[in-house]
DNA sequence: TTGCATCTACGAATAGATTCGTATATTTGA
DNA sequence: TCAAATATACGAATCTATTCGTAGATGCAA
């Protein structure tokens, strides 16, 4: 029950473990540099997202040197997972294909990801 | 500017949208009674959505008899084609083809589904 | 050592979404 | 006809996310 809450992190905190993910390891200073690239919110802010994440269980931290180290505690694929069955249900009626379509058609997708994603296509239907 | 904002309904507000496509017209008990299968709120507070939905222009509504009936304005594929693109972007730090594979790889997918996108991709390469 | 930069902690303001209660008008069926 | 059912309108409570200011602790450099 606890870890179903944390698969549907908000949209702050998406943009944070997205950080992590990449990164791995990260003080509040590296998160922070990098969503201001994006954004114009204060070093405050951001550090308070990261002590909430860390209250929800989201995100584990280092707190033995002054500066906190913080590492996600979610699983990427896990919480991608979640997020993207649940677009499917609520925004494309169940049908997954559809939203491939939706997704393929507009956003420009290079010859080599199509390729890509033609031999995973292959290797699910053998099964 | 106006219609950007439509783009991204609350997801309260993605769940009516959703029934309006499917049925087309409908008044806000029609709406209601299908919310209350997935969900437990109060009638008036469906009314009140759709209500702050009229005022943002999602929907319309016929008020020429005492039961409003209401209509989406907000086309369905270019919300949809926004909400998968944003999904994309943030969750999938733009890679498509990562999305397509996770969303077929776990939400079981007909071999009817997946020769439909087959072709769909033949089609998307020829060009 | 002392002052400046940097860090955490925390309370609180703001904004938006969601929910519901209540008042009031209209329709309808016994 | 008139009471019950059903509609809308609307204010307000609640909840959550986001943002920031300020206070206090710590480290560092001159």
């Amino acid at each position: 029950m606890a870890e179903a809450n944390q698969l549907k992190p908000t949209e702050s905190e998406l943009e944070i473990l997205q950080i992590l993910w990449k990164k791995g390891s990260c003080t509040v200073r590296d998160v922070h540099e990098i969503l201001e690239k994006n954004k114009d919110s204060g070093y405050t802010t951001t550090l308070k997202l990261m002590q909430i994440m860390h209250e929800k269980g989201l995100v584990s931290r280092d707190t033995s040197s002054k500066t906190h180290i913080y590492q996600a505690l979610q699983n990427q694929e896990k919480t991608q997972q979640h997020l993207v069955n649940k677009m499917i249900d609520n925004v494309f009626n169940g049908s997954a294909a559809r939203m491939v379509m939706q997704a393929l058609g507009n956003h420009t997708t290079s010859k080599d990801e199509i390729n890509a994603i033609k031999e995973y296509l292959d290797q699910l239907s053998k099964k």
